[in-house]
DNA sequence: CCTCTAAGTGTTATATTATTACATACGTGA
DNA sequence: TCACGTATGTAATAATATAACACTTAGAGG
């Protein structure tokens, strides 16, 4: 490490919008609105909706937040490495959402991908489900 | 035909809002947006996006149509028995969408969830696909 | 250092998607 | 007949997302 070469800066960093955005959304680790982060953003100095979506879709991109296109919000990757394929829960009752880690369902659906000649470049899957807590009470 | 008895007239009986909307679906059998429906029934009687909102929401719970969330848009359910349970390929590049009826997919899917102890009560599953046309182009 | 370029920013305005609220109509069953 | 559930029509508004344009910043490479 620590060679002459300084490549490599850019893929670390973020902007400063960009980073912000990010933070809120690791801190909530709950799916958040656009327009909730600009409110909740706007002493940080986020004024418009577009540096709001700017921000996001860049985020989205490198793979570090997803959107749960059903509720249209956006919510950290617990995931790390799940690319653009994303799966999730969704509690039809108190709208709680769970990105799906489990390995053996996404790389079953892979499997089931595979097999059935279906060429896919990503995919987004949205489980909707009765959580624990809510099938208690 | 034309019996006396009049029961039953319900279960089968759209509204004519209904009637309409479902029928445009039928016809097109491509994915429609709300307002492009609005747009396209103004000379059939349809006058606010509510009564377009109002008609879809019914046609999905009674499962005759499905709506894409990905791309906020509503298609005629060529399947018949998917209940709310739903399967699509979106091309990236044409934006054409196809409603999956493979039924070691969606069996599939169904055993994954099964096997993963997830309560499912629907899902909705959108594969992001490059379809034939545009492979070969 | 200088210049070019890609990416990001700030801002205003606008487009698109969806719901709230309220008054009215209509068919079914008690 | 009356009550009830469902649908309707209409206006207003909320919520979500993008277009357009001028400007700035950071890095690559000479
Ligand atoms: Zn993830
Ligand atoms: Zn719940
Ligand atoms: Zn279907
Ligand atoms: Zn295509």
């Amino acid at each position: 490490m620590s060679s002459t070469h300084t490549h490599s800066k850019k893929s670390q960093s973020l902007t400063k919008n960009q980073r912000i955005v990010l933070d809120l959304l690791q801190n909530s680790g709950e799916p958040l609105k656009a327009y909730f982060i600009l409110d909740s953003l706007k002493k940080e100095g986020l004024n418009s909706p577009l540096q709001v979506y700017r921000a996001l879709d860049k985020l989205v991109e490198l793979g570090k937040i997803h959107k749960i296109e059903s509720i249209n919000s956006f919510i950290i990757c617990n995931n790390s490495n799940c690319a653009s394929n994303t799966a999730f829960t969704i509690c039809e009752r108190c709208g709680k959402v769970k990105e799906i880690k489990n390995k053996y369902l996404t790389d079953g659906v892979s499997d089931l991908v595979k097999d059935n000649k279906l060429e896919i470049t990503r995919y987004n899957l949205e489980f909707y489900v009765l959580c624990k807590s809510c099938k208690i009470n």
